[in-house]
DNA sequence: GTTTCTGCAAAGTTTTTGCACGTCA
DNA sequence: TGACGTGCAAAAACTTTGCAGAAAC
């Protein structure tokens, strides 16, 4: 079991991770961070978000478009990926809603589960209006 | 607009995705269908669950531990993906709570959104009775 | 001084693609 | 015959990892 120790470079991709909502991927974070410590390496970025992933100061979404996406924002919450324009959206519904789901799955699944978070897949507001823009 | 042909192949993995519900990776695939086909590449297996998939005869369904897995059941149903023993599972909940649950998260959300599916991450039956044996 | 972290580059994993040949219609 | 599909291998895309030196404590 480590210790962790500070690091101004981890700092910093946590300061990014919370003054965003955009889900950034990977590389988005590297490119951030690499206006500030321009000899950091994507290698570091990705130890970091797992490490910050690993510790719950961090939330990583796994999306069908390659890369995953993470978020700084760990309260619970759930989200949406836009299948048009790719973009990872926050849900703040309520979980009663989500509760309801839950039980109503396990009436019909043999056994119990217990789910702390989901990923809905559909189209954005933007993208129903605007479908020949995207894909 | 290329026309479908037939070809073996496909109709094996069309076959093998229709008799089984463990949501198989690409390269299970692949591995199963190498017992009919010896020399069937593992492109090809992608290429086909990648067209079976943009015509809506498969269903892709992407985890967070690396690999995609395919769904032959193209009826409306949702998927539990569980983090202790990374299965995906079927959920036959019918799509009432779904709605509430969208119409909740349209609510909150500063827009419209059009959910067609949903996945639920969290712990199956077997994981939650049994948590030292998986991660 | 010791442990942890970083930058770099190499390697790993999963998926896609170009091309020559084979199959379907 | 002509269009589509396949096998193969190379490449692409994304992520992890080994290592030597730097930073933290």
């Amino acid at each position: 079991m480590a210790a962790l120790k500070y690091s101004r470079q981890r700092e910093s991709i946590k300061k990014y991770l919370a003054s965003t909502t955009e889900h950034p991927t990977a590389d988005m974070v590297y490119l951030h961070i690499k206006e500030e410590f321009p000899n950091i390496s994507l290698g570091t970025v990705y130890r970091n978000l797992n490490l910050l992933s690993d510790i719950g100061e961090a939330i990583k979404i796994t999306t069908p478009d390659g890369g995953d996406r993470f978020d700084g924002n760990v309260a619970p919450h759930n989200h949406f990926y836009c299948e048009g324009c790719r973009r990872v959206l926050d849900l703040k519904m309520d979980m009663g809603p989500l509760k309801e789901l839950n039980a109503s799955a396990q009436q019909t699944f043999d056994g119990l589960i217990e789910s702390s978070s989901v990923l809905f897949f559909g189209k954005c507001q933007n993208c129903l209006k605007h479908p020949s823009e995207n894909q």
